[in-house]
Parts: C-alpha cells; sequence; structure tokens
DNA sequence: CTGAAAGCGCTAACAG
DNA sequence: CTGTTAGCGCTTTCAG
C-alpha cells in the first residue's frame, strides 16, 4: 500500500507538497503538480482516509441502522441515502438492528467508534433509553419514518394514513372493520379515530396483534390472521387493514386458506406501497410514502446538519397518499344490504 | 468527544493503561481496571476506530458492491453479509455502482481509500478492466453471483439454471420458446444448450435483448417484450425465460395489455425466486438462488482470506433449483397438438 | 512556492 | 503490573 510518504520519494518533494497536490491547493508549481500526480496515478495511490479522519476530525462517514433490509420498504430509501451520501463524498455504514432494542445501541456505539459524522436511523422503540444517550454523545443524527422528541426526523403523517384507510373502507361502505399491528402504532390511531368521527366505534376486540419489524413479517401476520378469523365469537369484519404490506401479504396467504375471496368476501389493505403490493393477488391497495424522498431529505437534513453544526429540529412531515387496487371494494357491502331488504 | 488521554487522567493513569484495560489485557491490577471502567462507561467511551485502524493496519471495515439494492435479490444477500460481519467485529460499507463499470471502479477506490480490509463485488461486467487494477491492489476481494478469473467467488450455476428452465418447458412440451435478457448471460447458454439437446434449435431471434442490472429492469423488460410480441413475422413463441423476476413481472403486464393470458396462451418462467415471485399473479415459476447462503459464505471466505493472508480461489458453485408455480403450463401446447391432429 | 515539524488518538515495544 | 516513548499516515501552521 503506496503511503504519501513514498510519493514524495518518488517524485523527489516533501509530503506536505504531494499532500498539496491531492487536496487541489493552488499555490503548488504546476510541473511540480505533474510530477506528483504522474506517480499518485503509476500507484493508483489514494490518501488513507483513516489518517484523514484522525488528522481532520472528520471521517466522511454517515451511519444507517435500520431493523433489517429485507423489508421491501427500506432498500428504496437506502438507496437515497446511499446516492444523496455519494454525492457529498461521504461513505456509508450500514446496520440492522433486527429490530432489537439492545442491538440497535450496539449498532450506534460501533457507528460511534467509526466517529461517523452523523446518522440515520430508523428506531425499534421511541421510548428506548439508549435514545438519551445518543443524544449526549453529541453526534448528528435524524430519525426516519417516526417522530422522536429531542430529534430531528422525516417521515410521512402515520396518523393521517390510518384515516385515508379508514375513510376509504367507509366510502366503500364498510363498518365491521379490523387492523393488523400493533397496539400503539399511529396508523391505528388515525383509523380509529376517523372511524370515530364516522360514529363507528373500533374497539380493542378488532385489533389482531402482530408485532411490527419481525423479521417474518409475513408469516406472523398468516398466523395471526388464520387464528383471528378461526376464533368463535369474533367481531364481523369486511375489511382489514394491514400496518404494511408484508403483513397483508400474509393476510392474503390466510384469506386463501380459510378460503375467504378477497375482497369478495373481505377487503384488504396494506402499507408501504411496496413493489409487492403491485405484484400481489389481487394487486393490494395500499398506502405510499415517498420512500425515495424520505431517504434524501432525510440526508440533505443531515449533511445541512454536519456541515452547520446546527440542527434543525422540526419535523419534516410527508403526506402519505392512498393508492386503490383490487383488493377493496364495497361491493360484498352493498350485496349483503341488499339481500337484507 | 472522550479521548483515552482524558479517560487516563481522570482515572489518574497512564494512556497505556487504559489501552490495556479497553482492549482486555490480562496484567492490569483488578482495582485499576475497574477505576478505569468506571470512567470508561461513564463516558459512554468508545476508542476512536479510525486511530486504531491506523495504528493496527487493521480497519474492521468491509466493503460491498453492487449494482443496486432496489433489486430484491440484494437485500437478502446483504443481510446476510451484515449478520456475518457483524458476528466478526466488522463494520460494512455499503455502495451502489448502478450497474455502471466506470462508477463500480470508483465505489472500488473509495472503499480503498478507507482501507477496508475486504470486499463483496457484485461486478458489472467480468471484463472490466479495473478488475485487474483491484487485484494489483492486493485488497482481498469476492466476487458474489458470477465467476470471475483470478478471484474467489460464490454463486450458482446460471448455466444449468437456464437448463432447468428449458428442461422445464421441454417437460412441458414447449418447442416455440425465447429469451428475455443479455445475450452473453450464462442463462442463455444453459438454455440453449439444453434446447440444442433436445434437437431444438434456437437462433438469435429468439432473444429479446434487455440490459441486465438496469435500474428499471421491470420497466425496460415490458417494453422490450411488448415490442417483440408487437412485430411482424416474429417467431412464435408459447414460452418466455426471462432472465430475472423482475424482468418477468415487467413481461407479465406486457402480456397483459397485449391480452395474452399467462400461462395459458404463454408460459412465463423468472429467476431467483424473489418474493416478487411467490405474490406475483399468477405467481412465477422461478429458479431459486440460496440468497443467504452466498451472502454468508461469501462473507466467510473474505474472512479467512483476511485473517489467514491467503486465497482460496476455487470458486463456489451452489446449486440452483426450479421452483414450478403457476405462470408455467404445457396445456397450451398439448391443446394445440390436439387440434392440429 | 516549498519544507520541517507537530500532532490527531491509539497501540506496542521497552524499561522499570 | 505500569509508565514512557515512538510512530501509524496524514494535514497544517510556520518559516524560509
Amino acid at each position: 500500500m503506496a503511503t504519501m510518504k513514498e510519493i514524495a520519494r518518488l517524485a523527489g518533494v516533501s509530503q506536505a507538497t504531494v499532500s498539496r497536490v491531492i487536496n487541489g491547493a493552488e499555490n503548488v508549481h504546476p510541473e511540480i503538480r505533474e510530477r506528483v500526480m504522474r506517480w499518485v496515478r503509476e500507484l493508483d495511490y489514494q490518501p488513507n482516509a483513516n489518517a484523514r479522519s484522525l488528522k481532520q476530525r472528520r471521517s466522511n462517514l454517515l451511519g444507517v441502522v435500520l431493523p433489517g433490509i429485507s423489508n421491501p420498504f427500506f432498500p428504496d430509501v437506502v438507496h437515497a441515502v446511499l446516492r444523496e451520501s455519494y454525492r457529498h463524498g461521504r461513505s456509508v455504514l450500514l446496520f440492522e438492528s433486527g429490530g432489537n432494542a439492545y442491538h440497535e445501541w450496539r449498532c450506534i456505539q460501533r457507528l460511534y467508534a467509526h466517529r461517523v459524522e452523523g446518522m440515520l436511523l430508523v428506531p425499534v422503540d421511541p421510548e428506548a433509553p439508549h435514545l438519551k444517550r445518543l443524544k449526549s454523545m453529541e453526534i448528528p443524527a435524524v430519525v426516519l419514518t417516526q417522530e422522536i422528541d429531542g430529534f430531528p426526523s422525516v417521515s410521512i403523517d402515520h396518523r393521517e394514513g390510518g384515516r385515508l384507510v379508514a375513510r376509504h373502507f367507509l366510502d366503500l361502505g364498510h363498518v365491521d372493520v379490523a387492523f393488523l399491528g400493533a397496539r400503539r402504532d399511529p396508523k391505528l390511531a388515525g383509523f380509529r379515530a376517523a372511524l370515530l368521527d364516522a360514529g363507528i366505534p373500533f374497539g380493542d376486540e378488532r385489533v389482531i396483534e402482530c408485532r411490527a419489524w419481525h423479521e417474518e413479517a409475513t408469516y406472523e401476520a398468516y398466523l395471526r390472521t388464520k387464528e383471528f378469523f378461526q376464533q368463535a365469537g369474533r367481531p364481523p369484519v369486511s375489511a382489514l387493514f394491514a400496518y404494511n404490506d408484508l403483513a397483508a401479504i400474509g393476510a392474503l396467504r390466510a384469506f386463501e386458506e380459510l378460503g375467504l375471496s378477497v375482497p369478495d368476501d373481505v377487503s384488504l389493505a396494506g402499507f408501504d406501497n411496496t413493489s409487492l403490493s403491485a405484484v400481489a393477488r389481487p394487486a393490494l391497495t395500499t398506502v405510499a410514502q415517498p420512500t425515495q424522498e424520505i431517504g434524501r431529505i432525510a440526508t440533505d437534513l443531515l449533511l445541512e446538519w454536519i456541515e452547520s453544526g446546527e440542527a434543525d429540529e422540526s419535523p419534516v412531515t410527508l403526506v402519505p397518499r392512498l393508492v386503490v387496487r383490487e383488493s377493496t371494494t364495497g361491493a360484498m357491502v352493498r350485496a349483503a344490504g341488499e339481500a337484507s331488504r
């Protein structure tokens, strides 16, 4: 591995001069510059970023921590992050927390060890105590896909997303609806609120609990959904809202096995508008997040913070968009209405 | 940001002692160790990995370069890579080449600048001249999903994958088949070979050219497929083999628009067995790659190389597996046969 | 315009 | 068992 010293020796100049050439300083004689550059090219020399980082107190490193890259929602945001980071001369370290708060903290520590200039975080638990510790590290960190006090964030309005689905169900004539996901999911809050506004009570017996960020989200959703619908004395359900597309796919399988047709027997909506939803059978009605925007904006925010030294903590809230496809209909409710008339 | 010097001062010992404690050296008095550790915990101190890297000539960094994380094939391999790297105390830098050879080289250079201990590469072009340069960098690099001379690699046997599809088509009674993808794709070679073995000629007029690794693989496949099937005087085609699931999805859309039913009018097979293929309508017949295995084995290989200092260049070849779902059938061919009788 | 020298935070001999 | 010291490869005053 070539070092600057070596280049200096070869070119017959001092290390300082090589440094100047490498860093494009103006005050170097053209001839010398050329002589140095020749050796740089000859040896494919690249300055050691670690040494540089040490001296300049600036690592050109950014860190990303997310539950798991396998959820098809994340590749798109990572793609945008990578793109934007690269454009600004930063390299990115990627970590998976596996949806585990303690492990998330370990990842953060690792990033800190590398002295990343900033990090992008998709936190497992907004209440996790390590977030305070992160704060005290004084390293720029922006939160993705949710709002957390004390951090800048970029996310969509999840409550509004839930509301969108509720209103869609309502418009279709559904009254007996259910939610598949976590009890404290803001999507559920919005969903429930819109229902209540329409005079439709929505009790906890209508949420099918299912752990978010779970590695095998699809499978768990499949299981929980199947259990729920087989359960004696369960409330009637003509439309189900799943907390994400992965879970919706699981529910889809469950319905298939239960002999329930989507959307003829039960309507189904997902969330995220991942590639899966367009391709599923039937194509899933879902709520789109501007995935790449999220990644891009978050990265830009982070970079600005790094460069300016001060955070803009006002959360960026993007708007969700309902994408209606084939998995939701009101036909079944209307038919029932006519039959009972 | 705390430094070792600071901890040393606070604990009233020398920096060397702190270093010993941090690195778990045996020969430190328990009391002193505890005193130091107290401060380490107090300040959430983490040794600066860059400084360490400089001194130890070992960065604990691994690099990954792939065309784009958005192809659903990659998240799973990255997941495995991340997992395995973390287990071995390494952090990973992720780069996207965007399927561009020059950009790939830039990414490699960046990784080199960070003095990664090794890299995992999904090369854009096996012939790209920069691979030689990479070689001369003398930094361990293993290639994923293809074999390249001079590098260890882990991939499936793509020719065999192509053969599998050809034989499946043949078994179903198809004779008029086509390939959607790049002319020099080894899958095509295997596909063609199996066809030829069965006495079925397969000329270039039956390959629908479509750029691999393209950002918008699905869309391009859609376009090319549509063009091809609308073309006057095109050869008859009752079964199409797409180079990956993304492309197959594109073809699916094209067939939909053309009013051709899959599989009743034309059978369709993809490649990779991504989550998309199971969820598509109709569910795609495809060839499965052991995605996580690829990531895990490649990482292990790389780590061994790093640790031992010598490469095992014999390529690891994993076996592809045909996954038959709903998008392929022989019914249509049989019907035609009966009709002509 | 160029070189000498100090030092970023850490590890690793080497003394003691 | 502990401290002193010399760099790792680079940038950056400060002289010249």
